[in-house]
DNA sequence: ATAACCTGGATATTACACATCCAGGATCGC
DNA sequence: GCGATCCTGGATGTGTAATATCCAGGTTAT
């Protein structure tokens, strides 16, 4: 699982504590946790593709959330990251077997490929289950001084 | 995820068919899909050591299932092939941060690790659910003549 | 004794995640 | 208008893990 769903899933909860309206640069999200801005910046761009930030150009621009944190769910943040793809990728290697045939999708009838979609799936509707305010929630009830010591740090970071 | 899990599963599944007390050599499983001989015996010797295959030296040594299909989840195939390590890897990226400690275990602080794992938890529960017997059942009730004609293929194979 | 077969380590090869860079375009403040 | 700020998207480099092969050594049946 790609590095950039942690990266995505921290700066979207670092941005339901800043001001409200306010855009942060992909430069300040990544200088939040150190990481290389570039490559963040990478990760941002696709969530925006997937409508989950909303993007603006120039001074005073950056990125911000799209919808409201009980709207966005961490399914959707890891799947704007990580691709439509899933976990388990059936080479239908039945197809090479005795018996296999050209014109057969393997994916959907082969019993081993359902079992492992199966799983997948519970971890989808898991994930789906957890939005952005549930984790927003948690955090500040066992860490009620974190939106104001981020919202502050925030606001006194110098580039 | 790991292309040799679906090698394993369908590797273990064929085991199901042949007669009893018969060992199946790497390159023979290995020829029923076409998959790489060499590559596929790093695998089964996952297996072996995992518990789940026994394996004999010699001439008509090879692999069999060390346990009752039963007795075999889905989910200890992908452990023994995928190894311990969890899909999403938390690089505790909040010591990085503000405020960050750097003797906290963040994996389990964190609460975005937090809802990580329980989706991954969710997977698992699902893939221990499944054994090679239910699989074996499933098969078998679509496909009658799947065990007949696999046992005869493997049977009449000449190296 | 010999051939069949597994074992485990060493060694390519390849794909992809990780990361950077840059030219281009949008937007703001002056 | 102009320059500064910042996103956009493509090209490119880098490093690591998955994929794959090979071989020397050990075990066992005939």
């Amino acid at each position: 699982m790609n590095e950039g769903v942690e990266w995505a899933l921290h700066s979207c909860l670092n941005l339901t504590w800043v001001d409200d309206g306010q855009a942060v640069t992909a430069a300040k999200l990544a200088a939040f946790y150190e990481l290389p801005a570039a490559y963040l910046n990478k990760q941002l761009q696709a969530l925006a593709r997937a409508g989950i930030l909303t993007s603006t150009s120039g001074p005073r621009g950056g990125f911000r959330l799209a919808r409201r944190p009980e709207d966005i769910t961490v399914m959707d943040v890891v799947a704007a990251i990580e691709g439509p793809e899933e976990a388990f990728r059936c080479e239908e290697i039945l197809r090479q077997g005795p018996g296999g045939h050209e014109d057969v999708d393997y994916r959907t009838t082969c019993v081993i490929s359902q079992s492992m979609r199966r799983a997948e799936l519970a971890w989808r509707r898991e994930l789906s289950r957890q939005t952005i305010a549930d984790l927003k929630a948690t955090v500040e009830s066992r860490f009620p001084y974190t939106p104001d010591s981020t919202r502050s740090w925030f606001a006194n970071l110098r580039t």
